[in-house]
DNA sequence: GGGGTTAATGCAATCGATTGCAATTAGCAA
DNA sequence: TTGCTAATTGCAATCGATTGCATTAACCCC
């Protein structure tokens, strides 16, 4: 299998050492069904032994296409900071299965986007066959501009008005609720909704948030609400700041699991005892809510499926078929330490 | 900007739109000095107008090379888990700001690799101009296999026996030395390590678990030595099991944070007090790791840092030139909870 | 054996960008 | 004006794979 004379690199090549054209190569390998049965096996078992695979820039460059998908993470950009929510990895995970399955590649945009414009001019976007966008940053008018640029694209997000891109979302609406009425059913009636409400997702999450209280008919106070930033540095700096004014709620809810575990962590940190002082309710159901110290009630989504439907939904529009909405459902998960 | 008559999407409609050849234009692009200066500004200003970017997959082509770098995670492969550990996602930051800053694009290859000669074959490592692998798993072997198929590759990981590529890792001798002795100075006599053996950067962490306890002195029991999987689902069933047996340990060394903060929430299930009844010491200082409940002591890699460590190494690679082998610091990070 | 079909293969253009070499133009000195 | 050099630009081949069309081979039926 080493010894092979020389190196077979091109189709051409190929077809030399077999006495057929490279046509014949090409439809062998693609499973034409022009070949002769004998002739494509011989051809499929030479090109196996001989270690040859297609060079896809050629290919993608005569059919215009790539077999590559980008995904972008659209971050908050006050923080000029990486991902490093647990939720992006489990997300990304569940996009590169479904794009593994059917055979395309992942490109991961560089992290801090520049401009949408710049964006849309990169390789990123321009090379791929499609993208998939995780969260809608503050830019959700910029995107529904790309769609007019003939991008195949599909968004993780949450509705908002004149949006003219396919939308995938989990229930941020109802997980607000069921998040708030768990904690308004154990009794807490001062309860803090934490999150960067510049966010479409987190807003939904607050509507949710309200309307639980509005069901129960129990008052909502704006004073507590807090605007969090969504990494955990700045997150628990500005939670320390919070608790220092003694607000005096007796429960929270956080857009994202690591925000309630950062709040956690500060209020442990000045004696306040969870659940039992504050109760704490999550959101996302990263793998770690069940395994850090109180284990964390919170909303689930079931994040590596989203990443599935993401795929599978950009995949029929880069088949030229129109891909429908879709919201995915979103329930609450009781774990005994940090919510009940 | 929009109302341009037709779209301009290859060299030649700029080129014809420019009254100049497609020659002209490709050099004007590319700075070449044979271009006048005023037509290369010209023909740029022209491209920017028409948000022109030039096709890769041609360009690569052309060029034979891609400007695409492949990272490939090398997971525990009886886990067929993804990987959840946020390690992997600070990795992925540090590796994806590396690649942005040279102009690379970064590929994703799919999660459970297949064997490696499919990998070999796959195009996530032909059509890249370089890979970096990100772990060694059980698969040493036939990563050296693969320098010798000519592919670019670094690999980050721990010295190991027969090894034929360039090396990148933290100091993980160091590292587990290091962990221990600050439990061995804590009063701390039957100190348990908790890790996957196959790994070797694992081994090498023990290997500083046994000389720090020969430093001083000190017994080192075999029976303490558990092999616990890198997920954290099935750490925890083994973790629970092996508290069940009453090991009567009165510190733990883990390999990984998650780990450790698997094994915290384990301890507490059953009443065990961290750090007073048994103190935990993580690896890696994820950022989570400051954030836990109780915060963790634990070895700090350098983690976004050894990103760009690898990109440096593995493009002086793809430049042609030799890259050496390389290995990063580790230091203890004492935070008061989990480890005194 | 002639004529008509069908199956299998080859030929050559094509995708878009780069680059060695040839050709053109300009500039300048005599 | 002529001749020579240097500065620009154009021509055309090239990278590797795909595919419409032409061609060849094989087969069948009278």
């Amino acid at each position: 299998m080493s010894k092979s004379g020389k190196r077979i690199s091109s189709l051409q090549d190929l077809a030399d050492l077999a006495g057929v054209s490279r046509a014949t190569v090409s439809r062998a390998l693609n499973d034409s069904p022009l070949i002769n049965e004998k002739t494509r096996k011989r051809l499929q078992a030479l090109a196996r032994k001989h270690n040859y695979t297609v060079n896809q820039q050629a290919r993608g460059l005569r059919l215009n296409r790539s077999r590559v998908v980008s995904v972008v993470f659209m971050l908050d950009p006050r923080s000029d900071q990486h991902p490093s929510d647990p939720f992006f990895l489990e997300m990304l995970g569940g996009i590169a299965d479904g794009l593994a399955a059917h055979d395309y590649d992942l490109l991961l945009a560089p992290a801090p986007i520049p401009s949408i414009q710049e964006l849309a001019a990169s390789r990123a976007v321009r090379h791929a066959d499609g993208v998939i966008f995780v969260g809608q940053g503050e830019e959700h008018k910029a995107l529904s501009e790309l769609v007019d640029q003939d991008v195949n694209m599909v968004v993780w997000g949450s509705e908002i008005a004149g949006r003219r891109y396919t939308l995938i979302g989990g229930d941020n609406v109802g997980g607000g609720f069921a998040a708030t009425q768990h904690l308004l059913e154990l009794g807490r009636r001062r309860i803090a909704f934490f999150g960067n409400m510049r966010s479409p997702e987190n807003s939904a999450r607050y509507t949710g948030y309200q309307s639980a209280h509005v069901a129960i008919k129990a008052p909502c106070e704006m004073s507590l609400t807090f605007d969090i930033p969504a990494d955990m540095q700045h997150a628990q700096t500005t939670i320390r700041a919070i608790l220092q004014s003694q607000p005096g709620f007796d429960a929270i809810v956080c857009t994202s699991d690591v925000m309630a575990i950062a709040a956690i962590s500060a209020l442990s940190e000045i004696g306040i005892k969870v659940p039992s002082d504050v109760a704490v309710v999550g959101y996302d159901d990263i793998l770690l809510a069940g395994y850090s110290t109180p284990t964390l009630t919170t909303i689930r989504q079931n994040i590596p499926y989203a990443g599935g439907v993401l795929v599978d939904s950009l995949l029929t529009l880069i088949d030229g078929k129109k891909a429908s909405d879709r919201i995915l459902g979103s329930e609450l998960v009781v774990r005994k330490s940090s919510g009940a």
